[in-house]
Order: structure tokens, then C-alpha cells, then sequence
DNA sequence: AATGAATGAGGTTTCATTCAT
DNA sequence: GATGAATGAAACCTCATTCAT
């Protein structure tokens, strides 16, 4: 039953560790074939090996944070919990994992930049939508034991959430410059997910 | 008394206008000198007698769309409101503005990927405060009049308003995919400016 | 008798003034069009207006060039002195115009660079010819004085004064550097105008 | 244990040669990387894979032709002389290697209209101060033997040595025009080179 | 599987020259 | 005669990709 792990395997690993930094840092057209390679230590030509071309790289490089992506969220369903404790929930782990993986971030955003065809569609939704299913089962089940208001949107829930963790951390620069204060320290990043929890609790709740 | 007006204006706003497009469309790296030039319909050398150079021409583009952004944002002052109808006026001028300038949405994401320093810090912090202080300054009347809790976070407020507004425009894509939805079609958009305000209002009252 | 001096004589003064020092700072190629006109504070049509094109400037520079130097050498043929001082004296003219006129030894190099084909033939001789034909004049005068030597190849000496002179300005650079001693400054200078002139004499005489 | 020599080498070789053949016929801004690539017989990417840039190809040609100099002079100390006859030897190695390298020549006149500022000065010295250094030797010993006159100031002789091949090379083309002869023929060259032992000895000799 | 060298298309930039007023 | 704007050819340089070992 033992999987046949080639040696092959830890320079596409390599590969994909340093694209998914230069692409992040980079995006698309920024991102250097050259610089992917040297930071691998791996030879150039074995990007064409695995990945057959830069864009294909990138595909992959997407898939593999999507994927990574998608794990963190299944942190989501491990407790069992009261529907307004269970949404502070998904808006910590969703601050926690976004701050843990700024590359995430990046790349997403170029990605958006991009209009997000990189990704087939079908590949994207299976990704996403448990953890979005999960949201709005939660404010249904708030809805039903009468402690969410009846008419809330859910869809506009999902989208507050998604808008508030992912904008917090893409102008994180231009918003701290125009403050003056480091929106990136780690006491600033949690006081912000408390307050995103107090704003979407409160507009939920009765 | 005549005004000179010399007709290489003609040329540099034609060259702007076509840079804005290819920048906001394609990224910095993206953007092809020759395609600007080619939409301007002026010859690729009068970009160089203009501009310098493309890095040059891309901060002259960022330049004019913050100066357009504040201009815009004199909008805000015009009114003499309840705090509450302030904050809402400010929201729904934002999502128009944003909605209206796609293009501009766009490029200051490209700009906070490259990590916000293509403008001079100072330039941006007198084009951006005086709507951030506008709005703070509405939260402080909302609070003294006794309509708005005594203990908000305005800078809290204010990161809220940037984000809700901006990451709607810039996720609108992948969200459109995964919800099944064209967050992007005119009704949706004025729908969840609703809701901000809602979602906004409803925290700061009592 | 009055010649009509037009305005325009002026401007083409400038010009050629503000293209000598071009040139000969960085030669046919390295030279600016741009540069030219900027310096001459005319517009840089102006020079096409007069000059046709480049090249053809460069033409007359070099021109206007020769003459200058031809003007100074017949300086030598004003006094009258016996041979030896006759050679001093051509040595010190010679080494004291090329001081004066680091262009004209710069502009020549260049020229010599480019295989010395922009200026014709019969005019380099006619502005060349009276000096040389002086210097042999005076040694000739010095052997049938039966001071100098008969049998001194008079061509040799022609090329001795004119190597000496020359190569001591085109190659100051390297050899003050490598020297360690700056054999620009005035003190050097006539140092080596008094030793060309020893070395010669001592050669010519018996 | 056997030589590494990667073909590279060779590429690099071909550039390297070509590149001294176009600097030297047309200087540093008439040159064009398209003809030194074309007449390398390499591909043109090649010359920025190994060198950079422009700039960079040019110092390393002069650096590559300075080494091949120092190797020529290291000639002269070879063998065991009379002072007079060392000087000789010098001057007609000195001639010799003028003669057979006319790129070497042109090169550094190239250098030094440029201001000589492409080699550090400490190169420079390295490779140019031994033979400095021995003809200085060479002219204390004639002092020393009382064959040479004892007040002759060395730098004049090492100053006047490096003129005379110098500039004897650089003016070929307008000496010859002028005075109707053809300096570059060999006949000529030998010619000039026994007139300038015999100036310089007479000088020198008591 | 891995490597160093090579390639060619295409990108940015420069510059002599000309047009239109 | 003079000016500012425009032009296009050609220069330098970059980069994804492929060849040969």
C-alpha cells in the first residue's frame, strides 16, 4: 500500500515553495522564471520538466494554496458551539490563518487582478463553499433559535466576512501610512477580529 | 490675455487616460508602453518627452486618480446632516464613486500589492485625511449628541468603511463565482451599500 | 564695404561654439543634437535650418577648428631668429595653443579615431602645409648655417614636434594617473615644452 | 582529473574579440551589440548573459587588452643589455607591439577622450608600472655608468617614450595626408622607430 | 532526472530628423 | 527665422523557453 515517492518529488516541492513566494510577492507578469529557479536551488530546466510553462506553474501554485486554504477551514466544524460563538470562531480562525499566510493573501489578490480565470470554476466551488455553507447554517440556526434577527441576508453575511479579513490584510500598507499606525502588529490584527466579531454579532442579534 | 494652451496637453491627457486603462487593467508589470501608446493613438516617443520613463508615468497616473478620488470626496462635505444620514451619505457616494471607477479600484490594488510606495507618503495623507477626518469627526457629533455609543473605536469605524467599500469591488469576481451572484450588476451593488450602512449604523447606535 | 552681417550669423555662432564643446567632449557619436542646441540656447531646428544634418555640422566644426589652429601657427613666421630659436619658439606657440584649446586636441583625436575622412584632403593640407613647411625651412636654415646636422631627416622632426605636442595633451589622463603627478598643470606643462625643445635642439645640432 | 572547461568559454572568447574589434574601430557609443554579437557569431543574449551590460563588456575588453600589454612588455626585461641598447630594445618591442596590436592603440585612445575612468587607477598601475619602472632602472644605470648625462629627469624620458609610440600610432592617418607618405607602411614604421632610439640615446648620452 | 548554454521574440528607451504653425 | 510637438528607425536589454549533453 506504500506510495512510490520519487526523488523527483522534493524538487517540485522546492518549485512550488518559491513560486508561491515570487508570485505572491510579484504577481503573474512580475514573477521571474530566473528567480523561482535560484531561490529552489533547482535548474530552470526542470521547471519545464514538471510544470511544462510559467503559466502552468502558476496554476498550480494557486491550486495547492486553494487547497491549503480549504484545510484550515475545516478547523471551522470541529466544536460544537452556540450559533454567535461558532461565527467569533470562524472570524478568528479566518484572522489567524490570513495573518499566518500573507502569501495567501497576495496571491489571491493578483489573482482577483487578474479577473480569477486561472482556476476553473467548478475547482474554486468545491473549495470554498463548505466553509460558506457553514456560515449560513449557523445563521440559520441562530435565525431558528431566535436569537439572530429573521431577515438577515446571509449572502451579505458571507460576503461582510469574506471583505472584512481579506480588505483588513490588502491595505494593510495604505491604511497604516494614512493612520499612522501599524495596522500589521499582532495586538492591532486581534483587536481588529474582535471588533469584526462585535459588528456582524450585533447586527445578527436581536 | 489669452490663455496659452499649448496642444501637447491634448497629448499628455490622451496618454494619462490610455496609461490609467492598461495600469489598472494589466498591473504595472503587465502594462506595455506600446499598447498605451497605441490607444492614446500617439506615438510611443511622446510618452518618453512626457513622462520620463514608464515607472514615471505610472506614479503621474496614481497621482491624478488619488487627486480624482479626493475630489470626489469634497462630496461628502456638501450636506448638512444628522450623523447618522452623514455616515449613510458617505457610504453610498463611496460605492458610486468606487462603482463608477472601476479603473481606480484596480490600480490602488496593484499599488497596495507593490506594496504602497510608488506615492509619497505625505502626498497621500493630505489627499486621504480629510475624508477620514470628516468621518470621524460625524462619529464624534453622533456620540456627543448622544445617538452614538460613547465607546467606539472610530479608527475602528473608519478602517470598516475603507474595507466594506473597497473589498467589495475587489473580490467581486471570485465571490461572484462562488455565490452564484453578479455582485457586480447595479442592483447588487446598491443593495449591500444598504447594508453597510445598516451594519455600520446599527453598531454605532445606542 | 560693409559686409551684411544677418541676425542670424549670431545663432550660428552659438551653434557651432555649443557643438565644438559637444564634440569634442564626446565625439561624433556620443554627441547630442539635443545636448547642442540646449547649450547653444537655440532651438533645435535651428541647427537643421543651417547645418543640414549632423554630420555636416560636424564637418564644419572641425573646419572652423583647423582654421583657428592654422591662424595661430602663423604666429611662428613673425619674428626672425636664428634657426634653434626659430624651433624653440615653434615648440612653445605650439605647446601653448594646445593648452589654450584642449577642444581642438580632443576633436582631432576624435577625427584621427575615425580615420581622419571628414575633412578633404587638399583643405587639411592648405591650412596644415605653411607651418610644416617652415619647420623645414628653419632646419634646412640650420644646416646650411652648419649649426645642425646635414643629414637629419627633416620629415622625422615635422613628426617629432607634431607627436610631442599632440600625444602629451591626448594622453595626460593615463600618464598623470600613472604617474602620480597631474602633467596638466601649467608648471608641467612648460616643464615639457622646455624639455621638447631641448631634446630636438640637442638632436638637430652637430 | 581532467580540465573543466565548460564551452562557455569560448562563447565568451568569440565576444570578447569581436567586442575589441567594433570598440576599437568605432569607440564606445558607435559601437553596436547587434555587430559585436554578428560578428562573434553568437546570439546577442548571450553578451548579457556573460556581461551584463554594455558598459561592463567595454571594461572588460580594456582590461583584457591592458593584460595583453603587460604581457608584452614583460619582453623587455628578458634579456641581459648595455643601458643604450636596453633603451633600444624597449623602444623597438615598444614599436613591434604598437604595430601588430592596432586595436590596443585605438582602444586606449578611446580611453583616454573618455577620461580614462572605464579601469580603476590601482589596475592601471599594476599592470603599467614595471615597464615604467625598468626603463627608469635601465636610464640610472646609464647614470650609474657614467654613459648618461646625470641631471636627465627620468619621468621626461618614460613620458617621452610612451608619446613618441603613442602618438606616432594615433596620427597615422592625418601625418600621412599631410606629409604625402604612407607612415604605416612597415619600411616606415622601422624607420621611425630607429629615429626615435637614436633621438632619445643622443639625448640621454653624455 | 539534471545541467549549462543558447535562442528569438518582444520589451523599453534613445535619437536624429521633420512637421506645422 | 524661429518654435514646440511629433515621428520612426534603431538601439539596448529582458525573459520565457529549448537544446545538447
Amino acid at each position: 500500500m506504500k506510495v512510490r515517492k520519487p526523488k523527483s518529488q522534493i524538487t517540485i516541492n522546492k518549485i512550488l515553495t518559491s513560486a508561491l513566494e515570487e508570485f505572491s510577492e510579484k504577481g503573474f507578469f512580475g514573477a521571474r522564471i530566473d528567480s523561482i529557479a535560484a531561490n529552489a536551488g533547482v535548474n530552470k530546466r526542470m521547471i519545464y520538466e514538471h510544470f511544462e510553462n510559467k503559466e502552468n506553474l502558476y496554476k498550480e501554485v494557486l491550486t495547492s494554496v486553494y487547497e491549503k486554504c480549504a484545510e484550515s477551514e475545516r478547523e471551522f466544524f470541529s466544536e460544537d458551539l452556540r450559533p454567535q460563538d461558532a461565527i467569533r470562531n470562524v472570524v478568528r480562525i479566518y484572522f489567524k490563518f490570513l495573518y499566518d499566510n500573507p502569501d495567501f493573501v497576495r496571491i489571491l489578490m493578483w489573482e482577483n487582478l487578474n479577473n480569477a480565470d486561472s482556476i476553473p470554476v467548478q475547482q474554486l466551488k468545491s473549495i470554498k463553499a463548505p466553509a460558506f455553507e457553514y456560515i449560513k447554517y449557523q445563521v440559520n440556526r441562530g435565525k431558528e433559535q431566535g436569537i439572530f434577527k429573521a431577515d438577515v441576508d446571509n449572502g451579505q453575511i458571507v460576503v461582510s466576512l469574506m471583505n472584512f479579513g481579506f480588505a483588513y490584510f490588502t491595505n494593510i500598507h495604505t491604511l497604516s501610512l494614512i493612520l499612522e499606525k501599524d495596522l500589521g502588529a499582532p495586538e492591532e490584527v486581534s483587536k481588529r477580529a474582535e471588533f469584526v466579531c462585535d459588528i456582524l454579532i450585533n447586527y445578527l442579534t436581536k
